[in-house]
DNA sequence: CGCGTTTGACCGGCGC
DNA sequence: GCGCCGGTCAAACGCG
């Protein structure tokens, strides 16, 4: 399999956001640092109405892992960025009350642009404060 | 031929 | 101390 290119906002009637949760860093973060550098990493979550839970926003993932969760029939893959120097994780869920719903958690920021820009994702990603630190010539909603 | 997916094993943290 | 659970690695394979 490779990257599937889906349309979503005109695919089967529409991938719509049902709802959208920020998780900033925890209090107990991973400290790298001696020094009591406080390294958030933010994450966030959102959940999306799709059948395919290969969901291209435009950036480049490979998928290095994937493992079932207990309360959950779905298991859960594990994406990461495959750019240079951009660790951001991904984190591709389902539910199993309903099939249709896909968690998706992104871990981290990207360092670069998108890639490929996709027109009502990226308005999306602005949504959650997720977004490259180089702006992106959008119209501005 | 290069790159991404696949799949099982491994590992660390936490709870009992 | 052991077992469960979630997360990551790594080798091999398949496809473009």
């Amino acid at each position: 399999m490779e990257n599937v290119v889906v349309g979503y906002n005109s695919m089967n009637g529409g991938l719509k956001t049902t709802s959208r949760d920020e998780m900033m860093g925890e209090v107990q973060n991973h400290n790298l640092s001696v020094k009591n550098k406080k390294i958030k990493k933010p994450r966030f979550a959102f959940q999306t109405k799709s059948q395919v839970d290969i969901l291209d926003d435009g950036y480049r993932w490979r998928k290095y892992g994937q493992k079932a969760v207990k309360n959950n029939n779905y298991p859960r893959s594990y994406y990461r960025c495959t750019h240079e120097g951009c660790n951001v994780k991904k984190q591709v869920q389902r539910l199993s009350k309903d099939e249709t719903v896909v968690v998706t958690t992104y871990e981290g920021m990207h360092t670069h642009p998108i890639d490929k820009p996709n027109d009502n994702f990226e308005q999306i990603l602005h949504q959650m404060h997720i977004f490259p630190n180089h702006p992106i010539p959008i119209p501005f909603n």
